[in-house]
DNA sequence: CATGTGAACTTGACAGTGTAAAGTAGTGCT
DNA sequence: AGCACTACTTTACACTGTCAAGTTCACATG
């Protein structure tokens, strides 16, 4: 019965992932500077000093809502990909648009993910491959943009790069008052960019 | 005689520069957690109390170093621009890899000028927009190759985002650990992209 | 069953942080 | 000289992360 992750161990049972709860819950409502562990901890109704038992420090929590965040990311990113029209090109703006989306509406997880080596050493470890589900999505998406003789992970940096440094820009405030609703003007005007794709796969 | 900043005003004169230097000193040796205004006061000779009365608290401070960081990165990208090859498509590329060895050289520096609106009230604001050398500067490498027809500020907000975007994953540690030396691999590669310009206005 | 072993959590303490209020010293103006 | 004003200091407070030492409970072992 490992599977069974229900089984109260003491007091609280579980509180690992309540405290990765509600470190998600400060975050979406105070951004970055709110997330801290004491009020993790009250949060979840133990005492200050509980989450060191579960955690590294502050980085180690961290590092485990950035785990979490990353999943959120990925189903979200699968759903925008569901959701779109289904040819290749559609593909391609739909995960970038859900890209956008997720960063106007879950900033502070996003900074968390991307923030400080948040997801560097996880997704670069070798134990991390298995959570990089978000990865394996965007070379899908990609993979038809890839000309023969070059290494997909090139593409993938492109358009990881181009709708990464977009969205945020667009968080801080560089291209104007955040539109959020559908975005409708720069977004599809900066995307335009991967008409491009496939590139010529060398002069 | 309002021109002249050279007078010492009381005790230690131009207090306000010399806590912005400390600050800046303060990032690029411990990064962003490594900035406080106490260890500022301090390095500036002055007690912990003394930045309140030249900035609005930490983020004021940080807003102070957002400008003083943004006019170092202008002139990073200027001196790029020069020294590299004077065409067209040489401009382009020199500002791009001048964007992301500052980021390299000065992380801290720019996660202050990109994080947590740092930047995005200065320029937005009517009053902030002399200060916006590297705009000028994106938009003059930029001309060429805006088509007829095109806002410039599209193809400008393309290549910014693309070089935003891998110099902050690059910085995340996303494309493997920072290969610094003149960087080789990834950025051409992923700058590639850039050879689609000037794009066709519309299909 | 008594006992102790160890994990989960609490309590208390400490240094460091941002910030506000009140005090002090030097500047400049009348 | 006197007075206001600015620049800075001192003091204080709430909050943070982190450590060390208890406490409480589950459970295995004698």
């Amino acid at each position: 019965m490992t599977e069974n992750a229900d089984k109260k161990k003491h007091h609280h049972g579980n509180l690992r992932a309540a405290l990765v709860s509600a470190g998600i819950e400060l975050l979406e409502e105070g951004g970055l500077e709110a997330l801290t562990l004491r009020k993790c901890a009250a949060r979840a109704g133990v005492s200050h000093a509980a989450p060191a038992h579960h955690f590294e420090g502050l980085q180690g929590l961290k590092h485990a809502i950035a785990e979490e965040g990353f999943r959120l990311f990925s189903a979200h990113l699968q759903r925008a990909i569901e959701a779109g029209p289904q040819s290749d090109r559609g593909r391609l703006n739909s995960i970038c648009r859900g890209y956008l989306l997720f960063g106007l509406q879950h900033r502070g997880v996003l900074n968390v993910i991307f923030g400080g080596k948040g997801l560097a050493g996880l997704v670069a470890s070798p134990s991390g491959k298995k959570e990089a589900h978000a990865y394996l999505l965007l070379r899908q998406v990609c993979a038809p943009f890839v000309p023969e003789g070059v290494d997909p992970q090139v593409v993938e940096a492109q358009v990881w790069s181009l709708i990464h440094g977009f969205t945020l820009l667009h968080l801080a405030g560089e291209f104007g008052p955040p539109a959020v609703p559908e975005d409708g003007g720069a977004f599809d005007q900066v995307m335009g960019l991967l008409d491009a794709l496939p590139m010529p796969p060398k002069a």
